[in-house]
DNA sequence: TTTGACCTTGACGCTGCGTCAACTTCTAGC
DNA sequence: GCTAGAAGTTGACGCAGCGTCAAGGTCAAA
C-alpha cells in the first residue's frame, strides 16, 4: 500500500506542504522517489509521520523530535514509546476533565472552586518545579524512597504528617505569635520531619540550600493553594509560613 | 487568590511573555491591573486560560479561539463545551493508543499491520473529508437517517449491506468480467443500496453528481483499506471499483 | 491530444511567540 | 531609610513552522 502526498495529507490532517517540510528538513523522507520526482509514502512513513505529529502536539521542535527519532535503534521500543507518551497524555487529559468538572459543579453550586483542583488541569508543571527547585535527582530519590515503603510505613508517615498540620493548626487558632516559644518548636519538627526526606538538602547537611528549602517551604503554604486548604485557612497558612522563615533565620 | 504573572505563568506551563502576549492580543486579560502596571490573575482568568491553552494544542489560532470565547454568552456552557472537547480529545487518544498497539503487535508477529487499523490514528478528519466530497447537508441527513431508525431497521439495513458484499465476494471469485451482466446487475442493485441513504446525490435525483458519486465510491474500495478489508482482498476491491465505474458510463 | 488535477521546486510572508534591552517597582536584610 | 536583587513594565528585533503564490512538469481519462 502506498500513497500520493495528498492522500497522505488528507488522512492525516495536513498539507502537502508540511511533508514537504518535513522532507527538506531530513525528519521524515518519502518510502519511494520516482523517476519524475515524485514522494510516494509507504508503511514505515506513516508510522514515523504518526509519531511526529504526537510529539509536535506536544509541544515540541523539529529539531528535538529529530533527535529523538535518531535515538531510537529499536523500533518496537519507539512504538512503545510511543503508546506510553499517549496514555500519559490520556491521563492528563482525565485529570483536566475531572478539574474542569470540579470548577463546573463548584459554579453551579454557588461557591468558589477549590483553586487546587482547578490548578490540577496544567500540573504536569509541578514536576518540573519541583525539579527545577531542588534538582532531578532530589525528585528522583525522594521519589524511589516513598515507593520503596511497605504500605504500613507509608500509613505511619502520612499519620505523622496529619499530627503535625493538627499540631500548626491548633497553634495558628490559639493567636500566638509565630516567633512564640511554641511556634519555634512546631517549626522545629517540621524541620525534623522534613530532614527525613532523603535526598533534600536538610538531608544531605547542606546548610545553605537547607536554610533556602525550609523559606521555599513555608512560602508554599502561603503561594499553593493545596498547602493552604490542608491548613484551613489562608491564615494559617500564613501563620506556617511566618514561623518556618522565623526558624530558618534565627535558628539555622 | 491571586497570581503574578510568573505564578500563573510557572503553574500553566508558559512563559510571562505569553501572557503578555494574549493581554495585547486582547484575548486574556489580567482580572486586575495594579497602579504601578502589575498584571494579577484570579480565578476567572485562570479558567479561560486553560480554555485558551487546550484549543492551542488543538491546533487552533488565536483568532479562532477569541472568536470562540466571544460567542459564549453563558460561562457554564463554555466550560461544559470545554469538557466536551476534552473527553472528545481523550477519545481520539484511545483510538490511537489501539491503533500504535495494532501496529506494535503485527510487527511482533511478523505480519504486516493492517493499513486501515494504522490509519484510524489520525483520522478526525475522515469525517471532514467526507464532508469536503458531499457537502455539509449530506453528512448531516444521513447521519440523522440512520439514528433515526430503529435497532431493528439498522440490523436489516446491516444484513442487506453485507449479502451486498456478500455476492460481489462470490462474483470476484467466480472470475468473470466487471463489465459482465452479471457484474453490472450487481452495481445496479449497489446504486439503488446506495440511493435509499437520503441526502447523497443519488437519492436527490442530481444526475451529474450521482455519477460522481458511484464513481468516487468505487474508488473508496480501493484508496481506502477499510472498504478494502471488507471485499477480502485487494482484487476483490478493485473488481468493485471496475463495475461500478463501468455501470456509472454505460448506464446512468 | 487536450483538459484538469496533481506533482515539483523556489521564494516570500505571516503567526506566535523567544529573547534582549532599558527602565521601574517591590521585597528583604542591614 | 537604604541598598541589592528579583520581578515587573514596554518596545523591538528575530526565528521556527509552516501558508501561499508563482512557474512550470506529469498523469489519467475523455
Amino acid at each position: 500500500m502506498e500513497w500520493t502526498i495528498q492522500e497522505l495529507a488528507a488522512r492525516a490532517g495536513i498539507t502537502s506542504r508540511t511533508l514537504r517540510h518535513y522532507d527538506r528538513f531530513g525528519l521524515l523522507a518519502p518510502s519511494r522517489v520516482g523517476a519524475n520526482g515524485y514522494r510516494y509514502y509507504g508503511l514505515g512513513a506513516v508510522a514515523r509521520l504518526q509519531r511526529i505529529l504526537l510529539m509536535r502536539r506536544l509541544g515540541m521542535g523539529l529539531p528535538a523530535i529529530a533527535e529523538v527519532l535518531a535515538e531510537e535503534v529499536d523500533e518496537h521500543d519507539g512504538l512503545r514509546a510511543h503508546i506510553a507518551a499517549l496514555e500519559e497524555e490520556r491521563d492528563r487529559i482525565e485529570q483536566q476533565i475531572r478539574s474542569v468538572r470540579h470548577t463546573l459543579e463548584a459554579l453551579q453550586a454557588g461557591v468558589e472552586p477549590r483553586m487546587d483542583v482547578m490548578l490540577a488541569g496544567f500540573n504536569d508543571r509541578y514536576k518540573d518545579e519541583v525539579i527545577s527547585r531542588w534538582g532531578e535527582r532530589a525528585f528522583q530519590v525522594s521519589n524511589d524512597w516513598w515507593h520503596g515503603k511497605t504500605l504500613e510505613q507509608q500509613r505511619a508517615w502520612k499519620q505523622a504528617s496529619e499530627d503535625l498540620v493538627a499540631a500548626w493548626v491548633a497553634a495558628a487558632r490559639a493567636g500566638i505569635s509565630p516567633t512564640s516559644a511554641r511556634a519555634q518548636t512546631l517549626a522545629a519538627r517540621h524541620v525534623r520531619w522534613l530532614s527525613e526526606i532523603p535526598g533534600t538538602p536538610t538531608a544531605d547537611g547542606d546548610r545553605e540550600r537547607s536554610i533556602a528549602m525550609v523559606k521555599g517551604v513555608g512560602d508554599m503554604f502561603v503561594d499553593d493553594p493545596r498547602f493552604a486548604a490542608m491548613y484551613e485557612d489562608a491564615a494559617g497558612a500564613v501563620f506556617v509560613r511566618d514561623a518556618l522563615h522565623a526558624y530558618a533565620r534565627t535558628r539555622m
